[in-house]
DNA sequence: TCCTGGTTACAGAATTGTGCGTAATTTACA
DNA sequence: TGTAAATTACGCACAATTCTGTAACCAGGA
């Protein structure tokens, strides 16, 4: 995160989606609208501060849209952007990926019928 | 990288995709077997150290193939695995989600010719 | 007082860069 | 002909940088 912009997209994207949490939260947020405390339940290893950190790096990136409504207790909704909803199926494309490439290590036959659906 | 296998193979595909470099050396590695030195300077701002570990990491993941051929001067070449080969239009995939989401933040019309062959 | 979403301060962990060493052959040069 | 230096792909120790976690604190209504 030194210098430049990079020019490149997919060292754009990588950017924003490097990490351990971008994805899992692309993932929770498939199903629609969460609050920040259910995403915390969904996975309950992001610290508070990191799943803050990185829900405003989604933000930013414009694949998440954040609404906060007024009033007390707080709550903030969390839902994808139309991007990031287009992103979702590239990222299971790699799931799948990652599964098709399981069956080359354990020397399977090289299956065609990998379900995009790559559940959790 | 503290504990355990996370079963989920997004997880698994971004631990090894995760970072600066992995999409980077794979957007070399398209064009056919490069040498360490090819990749060096293909992107200067790696250091050596970080460029073999990577490298490592790419070829433990089963994505690249290294091959040392004995003798003096060491000269060790590297290209994709069939699985490599097949996770690069998924990345190429992402560059032109990045485009398109880019018509997203700068209100162009939704532009479909998006070109796969995302360039440097 | 608790709840929610978030920020700040500080500490510890992880990642990255720097520079040096190494191997056996070629080339450089007197 | 002898010798010194360059080459290539790293490994290693150590320093610098960055990331992540913990804990405390804030807001104001129930």
């Amino acid at each position: 995160m030194k210098d430049v912009v990079s020019r490149c997209p997919i060292e754009e994207t990588m950017r924003v989606l490097s990490g351990r949490w971008p994805t899992l939260l692309l993932y929770y947020l498939k199903d629609g609208t969460k609050r920040f405390s259910d995403l915390r339940r969904d996975n309950p290893t992001v610290s508070h501060r990191i799943l803050a950190l990185e829900l405003r790096k989604l933000e930013d990136a414009g694949i998440v849209r954040r609404t906060a409504r007024p009033g007390y207790p707080l709550r903030v909704d969390y839902d994808l952007t139309p991007p990031g909803s287009r992103l979702v199926p590239l990222i299971d494309a790699l799931g799948a990926w990652w599964m098709d490439t399981d069956d080359d290590r354990t020397g399977r036959s090289p299956t065609s019928d990998v379900n995009l659906d790559t559940a959790a």
